[in-house]
DNA sequence: AATTTTCTGATTTACGTACATCAAATTTTC
DNA sequence: GAAAATTTGATGTACGTAAATCAGAAAATT
């Protein structure tokens, strides 16, 4: 049997009511006898039973998770992971709030930090844009104590807790590797295609897949960097301008969204040499466009686990509790057309899961 | 504020204790009541608080795994992330027993599987081996309502709830996918290195692997299958005789274990042609292999996220409760140089975790 | 209509923790 | 050494559910 706050006094041989002033760092209670407790719990081997605590706290987590808004596709199905997360809150004991604000925004994204601040939840989780003033904002939320969490794009130099999102600079890195290996012989230069160098997820892709290029992949030369702000119509202009002004084109590295455009531009093609596509996020275009070999090879990162790591993060910390480090790290899928999942719709439960 | 027990017997016009009776499926309540108490819950959006009902039930949840022994890397992992979820065991509630039985032996495995059953635990995890008394075992198991997950290789044809693993028709296609275009223009054979085909897992990477092979990249002829039985001398001496009968080879598939013996073989060779070489299961060896370039791809599937999925999922059969689909979808990670994740201690709690 | 059987209600205790109150004991302060 | 301040103990209620007991009501059987 595990040991509970009663064993604890009984050890300790104190009162039930010192252990909890012990246990819940209340006031009015002696160094010495402080310490005696804490001994025991040592000795017992004590573990808080956080369902007990919660049932008792009543606890809820009121939690505010801060994305983009807009047509971007990826950003749409994490918002939409977030709301299944919202349909479990009555299991998970949580309270979330979504709040949408315009893309590469910053006055905007603080302004939605501090009112989320003003809220004084559990934890926030938002989608990152690198800038001081954003830096700031997340280090107010933390000199209030709330737990913070970047979400797909992180903040470094700022103080929150945890990033819920891929190795970019890795994604970037795998993307020239399996570029370099796909193109074998060919040759011709590479044209990279971003949403925008605001944002740190699309630096460090960048940053990446050039560093591998040149490394080994030398030969092809990177043509300059088209910036689309992950708007489909102004890439799909942009990718077709690169296309006609480089016929020669070999590859084509996508690491930002609006891949619509991308594909669109991509299909207007006709009678051209085969250009080697790599793209990220697998979204209903990406996945078309993989099954009809228009693009070879897509990474992914899965909104729904970040969704769901976020949240247990949040918690974590908001109860100041360890975390399951490898649980927690988001995986860089690679996606061929030869290992996509099955398209599942995310909200519904799949049958095993009914009840018996 | 979320509906409870006393809110669904308000609502019903009935007393606690038929609600309980109704809800936990005891005898003694009238169809006509019962049905108007499931109409209540239905009403008000009842959802049982599993933490309160499981404080008082005081459940806990006894749990066999059972595993090949041996010394295969990836089983060694896997016992050993079972283990760390032993060290979670007053967390989670859960008493994990880990049984080892002789790998590809279908007697002891069926014999395990009886033993686990007399127990009668509330739920088994097994790596399965594909057969008929195998398939008899844990349909007995089933018949006995304990819930059953099959852990990295399937039972088709069984009654098992679950399966936390890969799937490997897709792994088995992907690897051939990434053989043909890492190949590129080059030409020669492949060879096949497998551990045994009495398990599932093997059977299907196999398939997949010759469907991609003979649909897109028919120019490179498939040797036939070496079976090294996930033993590396075996694999040793096997591969070393195959890279001597077949010196044009241009790459090699393992599917399998015993990736020592087949790391080994390649080092051996020198001033030869460079060979592709696609294997299974991030190791330690694997690993290092990647970094040295003798092994170009390594497909893996994260022993962690299968263990605490079959537990997730055990416990959740159990309970007769739904579960996340998405998030029991075993995911193939691919691997290459460039995206390996650091190595890290799965014991070892992050440094983020620890108590503030 | 009387009896047996089956259902339902009322009430209590328990799970492990949180939190509040009040009295009693111990220290500290002057 | 007495008064004041601080620390500790004893006790009770609450969280939402499970499970048990026993009395009483309703239904089915004779």
């Amino acid at each position: 049997m595990r040991p509970t706050v009663h064993d604890i006094a009984a050890a300790a041989g104190v009162s039930l009511a010192t252990v909890d002033r012990v246990l819940n760092q209340r006031a009015g209670v002696r160094t010495v006898t402080r310490e005696k407790v804490e001994q025991a719990i040592e000795r017992i081997g004590y573990v808080r039973d956080v369902a007990a605590a919660n049932l008792a706290k009543s606890r809820v987590y009121p939690l505010v998770f801060i994305l983009p808004s807009g047509d971007n596709s990826f950003m749409r199905g994490l918002e939409e992971q977030v709301r299944a997360a919202i349909g479990r809150s009555a299991v998970e004991r949580t309270d979330i709030t979504v709040v949408t604000v315009p893309a590469f925004n910053v006055e905007a994204l603080v302004a939605a930090l501090d009112e989320a601040r003003a809220g004084s939840p559990a934890g926030v989780a938002v989608v990152a844009i690198d800038s001081p003033d954003v830096i700031a904002a997340v280090d107010r939320l933390r000199a209030d104590r709330i737990p913070v969490v970047t979400l797909v794009s992180d903040l470094a130099g700022s103080k929150r807790d945890h990033f819920a999102g891929v190795d970019n600079i890795a994604a970037g890195r795998t993307a020239a590797s399996l570029m370099g290996r796909f193109l074998g012989g060919r040759s011709g230069p590479v044209a990279v295609l971003a949403g925008s160098m605001l944002v740190r997820d699309h630096r460090e892709r960048l940053d990446g897949f050039r560093t591998v290029m040149a490394e080994h992949f030398s030969g092809h030369a990177l043509l300059p960097v088209i910036e689309g702000q992950d708007d489909p119509a102004l890439v799909e202009r942009l990718v077709g301008q690169a296309l006609a002004a480089s016929p020669e084109i070999a590859g084509i590295y996508s690491l930002g969204a609006g891949n619509r455009g991308l594909i669109a531009a991509l299909k207007r093609r006709v009678n051209a040499a085969p250009v080697c596509v790599i793209a990220h996020e697998l979204t209903q275009h990406t996945r078309a466009a993989l099954n009809d070999g228009l693009i070879d090879v897509v990474l992914n990162q899965d909104a729904g686990h970040e969704v769901r790591s976020a949240i247990r993060v949040l918690k974590a910390k908001a109860d100041g509790v360890a975390v399951i480090g490898a649980q927690e790290r988001i995986r860089l899928d690679i996606f061929l057309k030869d290992n996509l999942p099955f398209e599942q719709d995310s909200n519904q439960m799949p049958a095993e899961g009914r009840q018996d």
